[in-house]
DNA sequence: TACAACACGTGAAGC
DNA sequence: TGCTTCACGTGTTGT
């Protein structure tokens, strides 16, 4: 074989191996196109461009529905969150409202009840719930007996302690499942088929 | 001009045209696949197929959390619906559980009233839940006093009466909204931007 | 004939 | 260098 020969066997080698490459990269983006389309309802014999469009609009739909359902219910959102918000209880104690949404680990509970304890704070009531792998924990609390932030009327003290709060939870918000189990039982998802 | 040459002018015109059209359909996709990238959380610079992959476990996810959800809170479905079970009241009177779920419509609720008063049935407690334009109304309907429906332990009546209503809120289901107005608030969306 | 949608192979750019 | 991804223009098919 002539060099020439050889260097033109290489060419055509290459040529050939990238065809296939880009023909398995098609096949992977039809393959999953089709797929999207199975997922949507009502959705046969559209064209790409159009099954696409259907797409974004599902995906919309789903985030406004969700987001629309968990205004009503404390449902776990996908993102992390943490809002701090002061009622006051029947006996017009100052009451903090700490709703906090972060991935589910087995040692959340445990962080937040020695950081309530550190901070002399006392919880009134807890509202947990777990949806996948996402935990909301919406609780209140208020100071300790003889606390400074049982002191009525003093918005400034209120204000200084829903600071301290939000840095405390914002931690263990912020702290990253170590991979652990999950502290609660999480509701079993229906499968995707 | 010779024949050859507006031959030849021709099928370049055609040639450009053709892959203009091929372009702009190029760029429809592509800009669906933006879309659909912003849509998506933490997915910059992913390539298209693995784009699309999100996608796909993105609405899964997302279907199965709003299913998740609606097993829990009552929240109307995206699909037409309808369910009638049987329980029984404190009294041990026959109470049928009537769930429906549909489009919701100015005289829905209209419909619901004198379909039940023509088959002699009482409504106990009706619960309404609007999402969006899909409305779920949860009937427990019981007989008339004196009515057949009221006598204890006799399962064929029971079965009879379910079959009756099933078939009247049947209609009434698949019964196309006119383009009225709908018959109770929607609650309001989120916008989609 | 013309238009729309698709799969294909190829050149270019990034790693 | 080879491998991957993309945009491009073209051939083909169905309406």
């Amino acid at each position: 074989m002539t060099g020439q020969q050889i260097a033109d066997a290489k060419a055509i080698a290459a040529s050939k191996s990238h065809s296939e490459a880009e023909r398995r990269r098609r096949e992977r983006i039809n393959n999953h196109l089709t797929k999207l389309r199975s997922l949507l309802p009502n959705t046969t014999k559209t064209d790409k461009a159009s099954l696409l469009a259907e797409v974004i609009e599902h995906v919309k739909e789903l985030k406004s529905q969700t987001s629309i359902i968990a205004e009503k219910v404390p449902v776990p959102s996908e993102i992390d969150e943490l809002t701090i918000d002061n009622t006051s209880d029947d006996e017009g104690r100052i009451v903090i409202r700490a709703s906090l949404c972060c991935e589910d680990r087995s040692d959340l509970l445990q962080d937040l009840i020695k950081t309530l304890k550190r901070l002399r704070l006392r919880t009134l009531k807890a509202e947990i719930t777990t949806l996948g792998r996402r935990v909301r924990n919406v609780l209140f609390v208020t100071g300790e007996d003889h606390h400074s932030i049982s002191i009525h009327d003093n918005q400034q003290m209120v204000n200084h302690w829903r600071n301290v709060i939000e840095e405390a939870l914002k931690t263990i918000v912020e702290k990253t499942n170590n991979g652990d189990d999950y502290s609660f039982a999480s509701i079993k998802r229906q499968k995707n088929k």
